[in-house]
DNA sequence: TTATAAAGTCAATAATACTGACATATATTA
DNA sequence: TAATATATGTCAGTATTATTGACTTTATAA
């Protein structure tokens, strides 16, 4: 039963025209898409003297309206001390709102305030923007093929938690 | 004729469902994903006391065989300064040679030594592991999309420098 | 009441990038 | 040949984002 996956499994490589130099070409893909995907919010951050780091909390607590201080840190996989700098930043500049837990009086509830909201859109009109032109060029079956393809490629916690929040 | 193409595209974006919400969810998508790509070939580098930039050097550096430090600096995007740092770790510690060039001895060619080429085995078996995984649970045509949107979210100079290497 | 949990802070350090200034060797051009 | 341009390398100073470790405050739970 295990000989016989691993057969088919194989098969599955030929059919697929898996060979190290086509994965490596799909690691440059990657890596230069990547590359693309950030650099119009980085452009229009520097105006604020702000990076990627503010970019990425701004972004989280928009979509998940309300999210406390612990379920930011997991998102983003960053020590507390790290997301404080710039947490504190963006609450100082009047772009996020922390308001404290109604039922746990220690946990805090990040909100974007109205500024918040337009530096958001700012930044995300721009990213979509690339998306929404890359999406039309490649047409709707690419599409489903690059989301499959991207879910399998983050790691199965990291797909859990986002697959779950979803329902 | 500018009003016309605009109804074409707002139809075409109708029939690729591009909701702003699900272009975010792209975005996400593709931030939660890089996270992953990255994540196997950060843990070995460590062991190394390198970073995510001695990978990239090493990679290119294997990739493109002899390609001069103008070359690369045009590749990674960054300045001289910054590469010169990585560079002289990778060629101090014996993974890169530097030779000088045969027709213009003010350039230089870079090959990796055989310790360069094994730490460029060990990073890049790691990150196709995944790559192959993710590749053979989406299947074909899924990675054929995948491919065909990374093109497109790239920038067009950096699209035309890739594409043209490969000819 | 004691222990745990959530959030926030200070200090020191590291990796990666930047700008600016300058040096050296080699090519090219006037 | 002399002046200029190019490719590479280096030094110094700075910024952003991350780390570890130690500690405080406030609030909940045992």
């Amino acid at each position: 039963m295990a000989d016989h996956n691993r057969v088919v499994t194989n098969s599955m490589d030929a059919m697929l025209f898996l060979t190290d130099d086509q994965l490596l070409q799909g690691i440059e893909l990657m890596y230069f898409a990547y590359k693309g995907f950030t650099s119009d919010p980085d452009l229009i951050l520097q105006n604020y003297s702000y990076g990627r780091a503010h970019h990425r909390a701004v972004h989280f607590i928009n979509r998940r309206k309300g999210l406390k201080v612990n379920d930011l840190l997991d998102i983003l996989g960053i020590t507390k001390q790290s997301l404080n700098r710039v947490l504190r930043q963006l609450i100082n500049d009047g772009l996020v709102e922390s308001r404290i837990g109604r039922q746990d009086k220690r946990e805090r509830n990040l909100y974007l305030t109205e500024d918040g909201k337009a530096l958001e859109c700012q930044l995300s009109d721009a990213q979509r923007k690339r998306m929404r032109a890359a999406y039309r060029a490649a047409g709707s079956d690419a599409v489903q093929g690059f989301r499959l393809v991207l879910e399998k490629i983050m790691d199965v916690e990291t797909r859990n938690r986002i697959t779950q929040d979803k329902e």
